[in-house]
DNA sequence: ATTCAATAATGACTATCATCATAATTGACT
DNA sequence: AGTCAATTATGATGATAGTCATTATTGAAT
């Protein structure tokens, strides 16, 4: 390469990002925007590998470096953002509302999220649900964990110095609200349906009373 | 096409099975034990669908006849097996032991079931969690029937008079336990971590007395 | 026996995911 | 500036899942 006037003398200051790494991340923020709106444009199935490689200005074999799959691209491309609208829900919690309301109020948000693309959301879960690489396994407990971690909170009010321990009823809580998830997602019931059930459930496990008609 | 799964010819009288009906089943069987021999001797990815066809003597479109996809071919491959294992298991639970014990006979059973090939649970029961095609949705449910039936049968005499509604609380068991298994299979786990967890937490739901170190 | 519409089977073909041998780039060191 | 090892990028290529136009089979009706 010719020319930049030799400017080596950045070198100086940090030895942590050099060219190298910018090259990279700004590789990856552009495969990953590039896939995003074609994704949400034209449908999972309906792009190409080559197609979001050509958009992000890439060869067709350097997308592989980024992801190790077309479906694992999707769990990249989406997880920053799943983590902040979870994030988001816990943030702005109903007050003073009864736990089971509270933690509704973050699935209910969650479904609506997923609501926007059905298509992704399906391929997404099934990524998030078993991993094709166990790289990304660092990424999905990260999710996972935001959303356990505020369950817990909810269950720690909620249980009071009750005997319950929250960390456990909050994984049940994230469990149950999982398999409703995936029986709206994957078709086997209405979003509706799944929701009541949830919230019945949650009634249940957090040991409010059940009013019953 | 799209004539409905397993159905009977309504066509022609009852007794009549046309040669057309039976060559279905006999080339369908064919396929069936052609793949689950392959799948196991040399794995799901190292299988081709022309490899299935040669050994069940079929063209290798006519796969697709019976299965939407290869994944899809390993549900039909296996949903027998596990809801018969599934059955097995209710059949013989421990006598008299708590709800949460017998429950968890149940669960390691089907732990135990899935441990004897990963790679093919894995793929399978991300289909059975979002399936790629519609039309296997009978089958799947009619296996997570079987599982919650049993379950709520425990239920039901776990909480005797009480409460709580079984067939609800048997959903949760049921969620629980869904979790768990993926958390192991998917990688996120190891399994006697899971089924620790699982324990709990079914202890937790039912009521139970938790001893604690 | 012949006809014929419906159903089922076939395999040549296509699309594309992912790999991999090769090439280019980077930066540390001289 | 020059050298070099390590890292990153590339795109031609291979492998194969799934499609589809064509052909074969079936069985009810005549």
């Amino acid at each position: 390469m010719t020319s930049l006037a030799t400017n080596q003398n950045d070198r100086g200051n940090l030895h942590e990002i050099g060219r190298r790494e910018r090259n990279k991340r700004a590789k990856k923020a552009r495969i990953l925007k590039a896939a995003r709106e074609l994704f949400d444009k034209q449908g999972f199935a309906e792009t190409t590998t080559s197609e979001i490689a050509e958009a992000a200005d890439i060869g067709t074999g350097t997308l592989f470096l980024y992801a190790r799959s077309k479906e694992d691209l999707l769990v990249l491309v989406f997880k920053d953002e799943m983590v902040a609208a979870a994030q988001e829900l816990f943030a702005h919690l109903p007050r003073r509302a009864s736990p089971v309301t509270q933690m509704m109020s973050v699935f209910k948000g969650m479904f609506d999220y997923h609501s926007q693309n059905i298509e992704l959301s399906q391929i997404l879960l099934r990524e998030l649900v078993i991993p094709s690489s166990s790289e990304r396994t660092a990424e999905i407990d990260e999710l996972l964990d935001v959303i356990r971690g505020g369950l817990a909170g909810i269950a720690r009010q909620a249980c009071g110095a009750a005997n319950a321990d929250p960390e456990l009823t909050a994984r049940s809580a994230f469990a149950i609200y999982y398999y409703s998830l995936i029986s709206w997602i994957g078709g086997a019931a209405q979003q509706t349906e799944s929701l009541a059930l949830l919230r019945r459930q949650l009634s249940a496990l957090l040991g409010q009373e059940n009013k019953r008609a």
